[in-house]
DNA sequence: ATTGCTGCAAAACGTTTGCACCTAT
DNA sequence: ATAGGTGCAAACGTTTTGCAGCAAT
């Protein structure tokens, strides 16, 4: 997917919703794509602030909602209480191991979890929505192990 | 596991660890194995107060981390940005389907899902600690969901 | 013209911390 | 005697809200 396509995505969403269309929402959209990896929605605010950006704490939060259910983004939970939101635009769909020593976060894919949630929740009497597999673990070989929880959010 | 034996463990716990042994921290104990279902520490918290208990906050929050240490409680993310609690004294490892609709949450045993995050985690060079396996959905039959999101939690 | 969206600050929320006192060792 | 634990309140970090003004429809 390109980055145009995301705009296009967003606008009819918007349109579709009746909600309105704004620069800061875009302004947002672009951002949260721009952005590597990770990132909690006050990484994404204090981010736009520094390259200037006008756009208010709020806007930002609740954006990256809108963004979340048009699915340009995915809603992420390494379970520190802390939200983070992750680009769909160059990846397909993976799910993480959080390592409890540095924070490193790994990206993995599973051909056996693939269909699995999908499986359950029918089971269960469920539409499924979506899901969160991660792993908490710590590196085998601690070299590699940068023992740094701070810069590995 | 008898709640006594759980008593036992938490007592080997503290001592190996040179921790104190504290009236207080049992009683945190004993509520929480009480507590029906999942619960959050300021839940427990305030149930304890509620029963006359004069044990503060923040040891509350401290002991539930020690038990979480001596798996005698599981923590648990449900994707809200709040820590949950679930005693394993009465029931086998286990995981989460969350209803999107009414809070719900129903437990589940798949038998599929059970080898996978130490394969996952040996594959990638890392030593498993623990996982989690969220499924988020919405009930097919809108009866039977109470669509009561207070109330579930 | 009418809503809905924005920016700002303040409030809310769950959680953690600082400190003086207490208590298990 | 001395760590370490406790209770309390205040602080913290993330997120939400209230409100006046603004801008997309």
């Amino acid at each position: 997917m390109k980055e145009q396509q995301a705009s296009e995505i967003f606008l009819k969403y918007l349109k579709d919703g009746k909600n309105r269309i704004t620069p800061e929402r875009f302004e947002v959209l672009d951002s949260a794509i721009k952005y590597e990896g990770h990132f909690a929605a006050d990484d994404l605010f204090l981010q736009m602030k520094r390259e200037k950006s006008r756009v208010s704490r709020a806007t930002v939060y609740n954006t990256l909602e809108l963004l979340v259910q048009c699915e340009l983004i995915t809603k992420r939970n390494f379970g520190d209480n802390m939200t983070r939101y992750e680009s769909t635009l160059k990846k397909q769909s993976h799910d993480h191991l959080i390592c409890m020593d540095c924070g490193r976060i790994v990206e993995f894919i599973n051909s056996k979890i693939k269909s699995l949630p999908e499986e359950i929740s029918s089971e269960l009497g469920f539409n499924i929505e979506s899901y969160s597999f991660n792993i908490f673990a710590r590196c085998k070989n601690t070299k590699t192990c940068k023992f740094n929880k701070e810069k590995n959010k």
